[in-house]
DNA sequence: TGCTATTATTTACAAATGTCAAATATGTCT
DNA sequence: AGACATATTTGACATTTGTAAATAATAGCA
């Protein structure tokens, strides 16, 4: 049926003002809906309908304004003990490991359009963290912005590729995307070397160091990390980092406590952004949802790749017992 | 009282987090007020007492979002035919014209943060638009941020000061604030060009130059409009630059419905910005309240000061009207 | 320690909202 | 005109939320 042409009347309000008309009064004026019905001469349930399409569409907001997570206590104490430009601390006390995961996730995706801005290349990495972060999103239309593929694929032990990661996370934030279409890890380094002079690969290369922003989360060290279940190390690489002092894996490089790329057997194999393009930057935003985060997240703070921290209380906590 | 030692333990959520807390189960996790209150082995009292803080603290962010109002179809046909870049247009059947003013400008207090980001110089006009736009604004905090106050000071009509003007809209965004320290106008050119020269008035001047983003209503030609009652303009200049052609004010100076600023007897004297600088911005928001500003706005429109656009639908319907 | 003032929380009731099924109204198409 | 799809209303009831007064807890001070 035309809609245009549908009873939403309303007196003289046109069909497709209806439902924007009423969420307005109800949102932002605070009438209820008795009283909206009235002023329509329409029924309540009527009301009651147009409020919950006017949900359903997707047409009202509600978030927590991001000051009562940075103005915290602990937000300001990570900003001043790490040098941090803004730390979002989400509460978790009561909550589960995955809760919490899941609270900090969610944090970071109301918090990131509000750090983006029209003309931003944000660069991401991969994981579960961003992944699911871009699912939590809700779609925002920052305009002339691109995200940036900063790793080459890989066996994906979450059920979704990089590509897949930084694509869903353009869309959700109406960018453009530019992908890595190469292997993360080749099987030799003169395979890598060849694959980095493709043109088409070196363009792609040359065009994710251009990022103005990264977003990302840290890798463990840990056996089950992700890293190793994404087959990008075996246990004989993380044998050897581990043993140059290897404290977390950023960008899939394993990384020492200071946050430095460890030099290390895989390097050369690898097809990706080079570590260094990622301090420094204006912004740098790690996502840290969880406690076996903590000694890889003190290693991005402390290299320089972190302007923006977004994690949860017990998290924040460790954070600072860990600086001392 | 210290609050830290407060009864707001909730079992262990520290008092701070309190009130965070419940908001986040109740509108991100959609808890209801009791399932809340058994959780804390509190009140659900003491969960409305806790939800009515956070609102009232700003915490809580109602709004609807954008597309709501920019993907609208007459606010399509506003792009489409103005080559715009975004329009959003609030609706207003049945309201009064007081009411629309208000609408207007509350739809322009949610949009624009939006449509700033950091390290913006946002140059913004005085009247009554932008000052009451400035007040239904909420807090925001956009880094590096400056707001610049394009025109100099005038008899207030409207019991604020331009500088009043841009300063509120400054803390508003969390913003510094470059003011003018200068009379809109003086009584001769010779005068303001001494003015001109004063070293701060000079650099004050140059700095609002650096402006990259305009936010602006349009004043009309009408015997009651701010320009006179402002003492800007007296009569005679008003009936020099009608004859002249003037179709509307911007930033205090006349323009023809081509949006070209008119030469006149009163452009020696002022001290401001250069019309010049005000159009090929990559935004200027121009908000129009009401049908009165309808040809002085497609007048601003025409002449290349306009990238955004907010207003209402009859506005709306009258500027597509005013096109052909 | 006791008193007072202040702030936090609870209690009880009122008001608003959500839900649902059935009935009615409206628009389009044949 | 009738069939069909969709929108809206009606009315009742359940659930949730809001409010104001009363009570409880805490901090400060003499």
């Amino acid at each position: 049926m035309n809609q245009l042409s549908k009873r939403r009347t309303m007196g003289r309000v046109s069909g497709e003002n209806a439902v924007i008309e009423v969420a307005w009064l109800y949102y932002h004026d605070g009438l209820n809906q008795k009283d909206i019905a009235e002023a329509f001469g329409i029924s309540r349930a009527t009301v009651v309908n147009y409020l919950q399409e006017a949900r359903e569409k997707g047409l009202i907001r509600i978030t927590l304004a991001a000051p009562a997570f940075t103005t915290h206590r602990l937000a300001a104490e990570l900003c001043r003990r790490f040098g941090l430009t803004a730390a979002y601390v989400v509460p978790d006390e009561g909550t589960t490991q995955e809760q919490q995961f899941m609270r900090v996730v969610r944090g970071a995706a109301l918090w990131l359009p509000e750090l983006l801005a029209p003309g931003d290349r944000l660069g991401v990495a991969w994981g579960r963290t961003v992944f699911d972060l871009a699912a939590a999103l809700e779609r925002h239309d920052i305009a002339d912005m691109t995200v940036l593929q900063l790793v080459g694929s890989m066996a994906t032990p979450y059920g979704f590729t990089a590509e897949a990661c930084s694509t869903r996370l353009a869309q959700r934030l109406g960018a453009r995307c530019l992908n890595l279409h190469a292997p993360a890890i080749l099987s030799s380094a003169d395979l890598a070397a060849a694959l980095r002079a493709e043109p088409i690969i070196s363009r792609q290369l040359a065009g994710i160091e251009t990022l103005n922003k990264l977003l990302f989360s840290v890798g463990t060290i840990l056996p089950d990390s992700h890293i190793m279940s994404a087959g990008l190390a075996t246990q004989a690489d993380l044998d050897h980092y581990v043993a140059a002092g290897a404290a977390g894996v950023i960008c899939g490089r394993f990384v020492d406590a200071g946050g430095r790329a460890i030099p290390g057997p895989m390097e050369a194999r690898m097809i990706g952004i080079p570590m260094e393009r990622l301090t420094g930057l204006p912004m740098g935003i790690l996502v840290t949802p969880g406690k076996d985060k903590v000694e890889a997240s003190m290693a991005a703070i402390r290299g320089g790749y972190v302007t923006h921290l977004v994690t949860c209380t017990t998290v924040a906590e460790a954070l600072l017992s860990a600086a001392g």
